[in-house]
DNA sequence: TGGTTAAGTCAACGAAGCTGTCGTAGTTAC
DNA sequence: GTAACTACGACAGCTTCGTTGACTTAACCA
């Protein structure tokens, strides 16, 4: 049986017993079936989110590391190199190798901190901003729809949830991230 | 300055200009931090959702290949090697590598189609159950957390919102899920 | 019978993670 | 002012997991 446009035709999925349980057990089942179901969802909306930009990266010859330091770049400008690292959760041969070629190709440009001379602090250039603007336009269209179609409170449980599922430091990134943006003079140091 | 707990610092953000804009622009550029903010939240949750089970996979010497094929076969027992295909977005060669292991240690257990003896329908092993079980346990703690501070309203947005992200076929497939585990004894083909 | 399909397999490659070590420059603490 | 620590960059080597392309076997189907 062809499977023409990847809709799939799955045979029978009986095979697993559901006998008759004692009260309650019947709300456990559901609230594991609901876990469950949220482990297609994380897998789904991500591999499709993501794959949204992989046109554009690919006719660049870059890959989607690069695009997850050229989002956190973008979204924080003037961070540092060990902040970033921070933030992407991977080594600095990793980030390095990616960086490399951001910078090379002008889409990053790195400056020595001011207040600790040791760091590079990384901002896009013009270009870099054109690309992640770019890639993400690409995203932008797929999340309209989604919020439009779900509603604004649904908006507002999709964020919560999400903030519950990370990690409090994530979160807490969250937190200043959301300040900034509304406090976009303030200056914490 | 050190980052005892990876939390972080940031230093200045204001380096973008934000002028004064017409009104109605305000609301666009409320949008447009509505969507950046989103790929933080995808970003983050789904980094620390997968990363609740790699302690396991590790001493297993197991990786996420491997996992995203349990829990796919864990939720469809006896689905075709082409569907698991179709589902995970990749290749053959990619499955296979993981597929053999999984076989070799005695987590998957092949059969012969019955309908179509060419195909190879894929279940768990009981210590293939016991595996995902133990790897679906973790997750589920940043689940049941994360559902339970955020209320039953915000599970349905965030359910919707996420469901409007995926792509089409996703969408179906979740659909069937969905109802196949309200109707267990349902036989469709 | 002959064309298509499902699955497995081989070879080769590429992207993106990882570890460990080292050097240099700059900061900080004693 | 020296000594210890830190930020960053770089080198070597490795692993996981994705890719393409070509080919085989077995089974289905018209």
């Amino acid at each position: 049986m062809p499977d023409p446009k990847g809709a799939l035709a799955l045979e029978s999925r009986a095979n697993e017993a559901k006998p008759h349980a004692p009260a309650g057990a019947g709300l456990l089942f559901l609230r594991e079936e609901e876990m469950r179901g949220a482990q297609d969802l994380l897998f789904f909306a991500y591999r499709d989110f993501t794959n949204a930009a992989d046109v554009i990266l690919e006719e660049l010859g870059l890959g989607r590391a690069h695009h997850r330091a050229l989002h956190f770049i973008g979204r924080n400008p003037g961070i540092a190199v060990g902040d970033l690292l921070g933030l992407l959760r991977i080594t600095k041969q990793s980030l390095a190798r990616v960086l490399t070629t951001l910078v090379a190709q002008g889409y990053v440009a790195q400056a020595q901190g001011r207040a600790d001379r040791r760091q590079r602090l990384l901002t896009l250039t013009p270009s870099g901003q054109a690309l992640e603007r770019r890639l993400f336009e690409r995203q932008r269209e797929r999340l309209l729809a989604a919020y439009r179609d779900a509603g604004a409170g649904a908006v507002e449980g999709f964020r919560r949830v999400m903030r519950g599922i990370m990690d409090e430091s994530a979160r807490a990134y969250m937190d200043r991230a959301e300040a900034a943006a509304r406090e976009p003079r303030a200056r914490p140091a």
